[in-house]
DNA sequence: TAACCTTTGTTTATTCGCTAGACAAACTTA
DNA sequence: TAAGTTTGTCTAGCGAATAAACAAAGGTTA
């Protein structure tokens, strides 16, 4: 058996793209989905009440007419299921509770200072099972629980490694799965944080979007062609130990000069602690800047600076549409930005750059979790008859 | 309309599926194909049929029984059509004719020294003049003709820039339509290179796979989940103005300290020079290093190693199944593999090192015409009944 | 206000491609 | 020679899409 066969595969196929067209045009009546889709009026009447059955859409009243008999406008029930949502980060955890559509019906926080495994495990546990607690009544209950970490995870959503953490080969996904038996999907948090942009924040209009997640270290989430590129084994992706002085210091990961010993909050840091700010963290330092501080301004300028000369290496490996600057370095925005775009204007080959755009995440804090929220939100839709009931 | 829609496509998809499992499985009963493939017998059967009326397969007798009725073997009929596929270098243009296998059944190579647009023009029109009169009768005639360029090609088939040639916006798809009036594939050098070790080389089995093409200067295609991946506009793949020494030499393309300043014929050259090879090429410096000359195997080394730091950063940012290393350089094979290998074992991360191949390229100067031989016959089985029939 | 036109959504008849299973052909084995 | 096997074709039936007719519900115009 290879692959492609029958004509159920059309059926869902349909279904899928007439779901799509009412999660994309909502309110929108049968007759404009079978103008905008090109199927036939009876072939859209038909998936339609489907998918009236299966909970996953309503009928909404009338909508205006247009000189005949008024449509029944039709939305996507987003309230027939719920995701768990989490970043899971280095002193930090963020959950949150999403709708089918990607609202954030509810939110918490853990911090924490001790990183050790069975410590942030238990945490995590906690945090899931408030969440899930103040998940509402509804048809399909949680859909699914994603989280993203700051690490290498393999397909099977096993931790490789997570040096920020000091974890090594933590299998999280079955660890979750034990306990939850719900759909789990665990991934990078640079590759989360790049979906959730694309789906929901500044990357909506393009498919071919660089996420770039600059915070202690630098992780890049890479979405070709309209989907995550993940590379053979998932480990893709690794552009913070991208060479970019070939003499440069040795890094822990056994290469030198990468570009995250150049271009990171914790670089940043350091220098800042050479140049007298002693004991001090971004904010701090954005706030010195933003008083005219010149030292500080000329530190993120610098920073910003070194960015740039990825970010041109991004440009012209991939030739992008979209290149989103994301994580903790963003509250830096007014700094920094000029500078990449500065260094890319420079430096940058003209074809490449023409048509590129540079943008900060749009969604902040919460590109991970809402790019989790997607990975979740995309596994249900593909097969909702399998969905596991567990409210 | 948005794109998918009813069971033509089903049709479309099987039938496909049946060709593929013949050219990759031939000789091959109907009997088999339908096990392979999943498909029931008669359907099989009816598809079978109906490429058979296209010519596009051919019975020939029977084969082995099984302890039974003996099975009709089944082929491609790889004369039904040919390719014209060129490899257009800065000094020379290398030609064949394929056969929709793959075969070479003609080559013609002409050497140039003006690179003149119109005197290269008029160089390549006669090429392929002589290729097609020499192109058998056949069913289907000249199903395309694809040319490799050593430049920035849109995806209109426009040489935007060839810096090596000195050419700027050169529309050679339309120039070639308008005389030969068969289908015409204009494309980077580097990533008709990539496909063809993806398709005929040294990469068959590879999805993920890197192909690096060093010569005068360094480009690279790149092949990701199995397809030819060309960014936005067509310009991925400029890893040569990759910077790996951001305080580096200018680069004439705006850049800094870019890979192929390190890592090319071109710099080679001039580092022999450097070092007393006057007037020389690489195939004299590999045969003084084959005689044990110390500062030619040095040189060579030294290549090796800055090829290995920008397939450090290759491995890094696509955790790629296979690295090739392809065009002029591969001549020194013996000196710089080794060298690549070495710097790739002391400086890429574990995880993504461990799975990862590095390869000579396999079709050697055939690689780039051979990959637009495969984009050509790839072009023509989609759509043969579109073919223009043109012997 | 009535007659007619428009638009929406459902129903019905038809078509197309796949599948299952029967069957014929051709061969092997005992 | 009889029985079993494998290959390949043929026929009936099914599922899903389409086209077209129709019903429902509104607007437009005289």
């Amino acid at each position: 058996m290879s692959q492609t066969w029958n004509q159920h595969v059309v059926k869902k196929e349909n279904k899928a793209l007439v779901l799509n067209t009412i999660k994309a045009n909502a309110p929108v009546s049968r007759a404009s989905i079978a103008q905008t889709t090109g199927l036939n009026k009876g072939t859209v009447s038909s998936l339609v009440s489907e998918l009236l059955n299966e909970k996953l859409i309503n009928e909404s009243g009338t909508g205006e007419s247009s000189g005949g008999r008024r449509p029944v406008m039709l939305l996507l029930n987003e309230t027939a299921g719920f995701t768990i949502s989490i970043d899971l980060g280095v002193n930090h955890i963020l959950g949150v509770v999403t709708d089918l559509r990607g609202n954030i019906v509810n939110e918490r926080t853990i911090t924490f200072s001790n990183e050790d495994l069975e410590e942030v495990l238990k945490h995590l546990h906690q945090l899931i099972d408030e969440l899930r607690n103040e998940v509402p009544e509804s048809e399909y209950g949680i859909v699914g629980i994603g989280v993203g970490v700051p690490g290498v995870v393999t397909s099977d959503g096993e931790i490789l490694l997570a040096p920020n953490l000091g974890w090594k080969k933590v299998p999280l996904k079955d660890i979750l799965f034990e306990r939850y038996r719900v759909p789990i999907i665990v991934e990078n948090e640079a590759n989360g944080g790049a979906y959730g942009e694309k789906v929901y924040g500044v990357g909506q209009m393009a498919d071919e979007l660089i996420y770039t997640s600059i915070s202690i270290g630098i992780g890049v989430g890479l979405i070709l062609d309209g989907k995550l590129y993940k590379g053979l084994r998932g480990f893709s992706g690794e552009l913070g130990h991208m060479t970019i002085e070939k003499d440069g210091p040795d890094c822990r990961c056994g290469n030198k000069g990468c570009w995250e010993l150049y271009a990171s909050e914790k670089t940043l840091l350091e220098k800042a602690r050479e140049n007298g700010y002693k004991d001090t963290n971004i904010h701090e330092l954005v706030t010195a800047a933003e008083n005219g501080e010149s030292k500080a301004i000329h530190l993120l300028e610098e920073l910003g600076d070194y960015l740039g000369i990825g970010i041109t290496n991004i440009i012209h490996i991939f030739n992008p549409e979209q290149v989103v600057v994301g994580n903790t370095v963003q509250i830096a925005e007014k700094f920094i930005m000029p500078a990449i775009e500065k260094r890319i204007e420079k430096n940058a080959i003209g074809f490449n750059k023409n048509d590129v755009q540079l943008n900060v995440a749009k969604l902040q804090k919460y590109s991970t979790v809402m790019g989790m929220a997607a990975f979740n939100i995309e596994h249900f839709f593909e097969a909702p008859d399998k969905a596991v009931i567990s409210n």
